[in-house]
DNA sequence: AATGTAGTCAACCGCAGGCAT
DNA sequence: CATGCCTGCGGTTGACTACAT
């Protein structure tokens, strides 16, 4: 696997630029695996690797990463990457926390060459439009809800607990969506556990309505949360019918999240199941 | 079969935020 | 509090591949 003539082989201040060698991944797993991830800098001095701590990180992340998810985009992960596009724009990361098995990179590539010059699929303008309506109903909800969580707050402290929100936070909504959105961690977890494992249709509008609940949920149970309306569990109201309902799928709403985590290749991937799960 | 074009993937760069000193 | 380092993120680029002409 050595690299090709362009970029490749390149050195500069001492750092290998371009296309990595099976050598140098071998040295940079075992690297990983003998002290973990993080303090990429420290790498080229315990292993000898003569690359940057920067292009290692991006070399595990992108590419060696064992719960890596490899092959096409489904339908399904398509179609929520729209609509969490819809929700967080090009924050690429945050959209890949919620598809297993991909990284930054990989969906930002996938949207470039899908969405970003090309005319998107009617089914993926049909998702993008539904959701964004779904999403300006939850707007309202949560305004509503904020105006008692005002109340509340005065009544109890100052209010100093609210997120600090920046500049590009204007067209999401407040904090609480903000953290609804950015930390679906224990939720989503939870809920990944409290569903059964359910096998659905290749029905891309079943898809987009499992894209609904796959988002919505959270962030309605965190806004709940948030705002002292829901009382524990909540992870299992997160199956909840939210989004479905307008589907036409309220009968579906236990099997939302287990569908969502039998995805193509997810489950048949065998440990991939389970690193995905890790990831949240 | 040769050539052109579009799509895909991997890697780099610059910037910003967090954290330790 | 200021500074420097490290890490992570988003944007961009270049090479390779597949497909169409």
């Amino acid at each position: 696997m050595e690299g090709p003539l362009g970029w490749g082989r390149q050195e500069v201040d001492g750092w290998r630029k371009g296309p990595w060698t099976s050598q140098e991944d071998k040295l940079l797993v075992d690297h990983v695996r003998q002290h973990g991830e993080g303090r990429w800098n420290s790498v080229s001095k315990l292993t000898g690797l003569k690359r940057s701590g920067k292009s290692c990180r991006l070399r595990w992340v992108n590419y060696l990463r064992p719960d890596l998810k490899r092959g096409k985009i489904t339908p399904q992960e398509e179609s929520i990457i729209v609509q969490l596009h819809a929700l967080w724009g090009n924050r690429w990361s945050t959209i890949a926390r919620s598809l297993p098995g991909r990284t930054d990179n990989e969906i930002k590539n996938y949207w470039r060459t899908h969405f970003k010059k090309g005319k998107p699929s009617k089914n993926i303008e049909r998702a993008r439009a539904r959701f964004l309506k779904q999403r300006q109903e939850m707007q309202t909800q949560k305004q509503q809800l904020m105006a008692g969580q005002v109340v509340k707050d005065e009544n109890e402290d100052g209010g100093g607990a609210r997120a600090s929100g920046t500049a590009d936070d204007d067209d999401r909504g407040s904090a609480i969506v903000d953290e609804a959105c950015a930390a679906p961690a224990p939720v989503a977890e939870a809920a990944a556990a409290a569903c059964g494992q359910h096998h659905h249709e290749e029905d891309l509008i079943m898809h987009d309505a499992i894209a609904m609940d796959f988002m919505c949920p959270m962030s309605c149970a965190l806004l709940l949360h948030g705002a002292g309306v829901v009382q524990g569990g909540g992870a299992g109201s997160c199956c909840g019918s939210t989004a479905s309902d307008e589907y036409g799928s309220g009968e579906e709403d236990g099997a939302t999240w287990g569908s969502l985590w039998n995805l193509d290749g997810v489950v048949v991937d065998g440990g991939a199941a389970a690193g995905a799960c890790t990831l949240w």
